[in-house]
DNA sequence: TGTACATCAGTGAACGCGCGTTCACTGATGTAC
DNA sequence: TGTACATCAGTGAACGCGCGTTCACTGATGTAC
């Protein structure tokens, strides 16, 4: 009986977080739920009081994801261009402090045989882009970018910047700059859609 | 004793290639040594003739993946602008032809808690890189690309065009054009590389 | 070319580990009067 | 403000499924003489 109790509202916060932090140190598969009730400093079954099962810590775990890739995308304000090549920096510092986020978006486990859990991360990722694309628009509207990109198109390039790097980032366990190459990808992908 | 007996290297190719296609179809969470068995044919202790476990079959399959992505560069010796855009026509190809080349390449679960293979995809995917980066050289050799390109961040930007677009289309079951997409994302890039 | 023996690819039963989940319980916290 | 009861967050033991792996075996194929 060490454990103090708290609200449920409190716990499943701490849950999905420690899911977060696990996924990024041992990967999706390395989830398990002994290791997040460890992690909060619980019992197994005590998440059982917390949530239905392991696949509705997911759930809540992909909102918590959903939220910060929006909140970034909404943060900038400033002229378009610096607009998006702030956001760029920011999904890269997203990504480095939690390296689950590509895991979890790449992870099938994630989606094996849960359709409903796919067409929700697709859900995610779109709208993502759908931000991103107003931006470029923006951009369009104040003639600072191209008029004949098409911004959906300009959207999935943007982060075509940022998936490989942060594939390679993960694979060399931190060897590989992300931020160096970011800033070169960015001057050869500015050329590309501003405007002459 | 349905079975007829066969060579173990035929049944080394057969157990790798059934792995793929199982990854396609089901995530490398479906991958079951039961699975392979069922689609080659044979009982699940049967694989254990030709494989010393579940971890040497994902070798041979990385091996067949490192062997196709090769092929592909090297397949391609015409102008060096063209090369690029054929390439990556063709990694599209692959993509779809084999849906598991992605999902291996970003399942975590391939390499947790084995960091030889975490090094070993590393190594298949910058050995890529390096081939594509020599046709970005190959080009400005030959005037036709930017000479203040860094070739290894070009190969890694363009390694960036075709994986968002797989990501995407795989989450939507099929539903986003690739080429189409792929198409228009080119045209941007090549305004990015090519000598203005 | 035939026989004897070794090797090899196949089978099916059984084992065991990891892990998600259930259940009966306990003591603390909240609520009604 | 105090008492009685309901609810709620915690515990630990046990269950059961999936799945990789092992093992003793069998019959076919290859090899030596």
């Amino acid at each position: 009986m060490k454990n103090e109790k708290m609200k449920t509202e409190v716990r499943r916060e701490q849950i999905a977080t420690a899911a977060l932090q696990l996924i990024a140190r041992r990967g999706v598969r390395g989830l398990s739920i002994a290791g997040i009730a460890r992690q909060v400093g619980l019992v197994p079954s005590a998440i059982y009081r917390h949530f239905d099962g392991k696949d509705h810590v997911l759930d809540l775990v992909l909102d918590q994801i959903r939220q910060r890739l929006l909140d970034n995308v909404q943060a900038e304000t400033s002229d378009s261009v610096e607009a998006l090549r702030r956001l760029l920096f920011r999904h890269i510092k997203l990504i480095r402090e939690s390296e689950a986020i590509p895991m979890l978006v790449f992870s099938d486990q994630v989606y094996s045989g849960r359709p409903e859990r796919k067409a929700r991360m697709q859900r995610i990722i779109q709208d993502y882009l759908e931000q991103v694309g107003k931006v470029v628009q923006r951009g369009q509207k104040e003639k600072a970018l191209r008029a004949d990109l098409d911004p959906a198109v300009a959207a999935v390039m943007f982060l075509g910047l940022v998936q490989p790097a942060a594939i390679l980032w993960h694979l060399s366990e931190g060897a590989f700059d992300v931020t160096k190459h970011t800033e070169k990808a960015w001057q050869v992908f500015r050329r590309a859609i501003v405007r002459p």
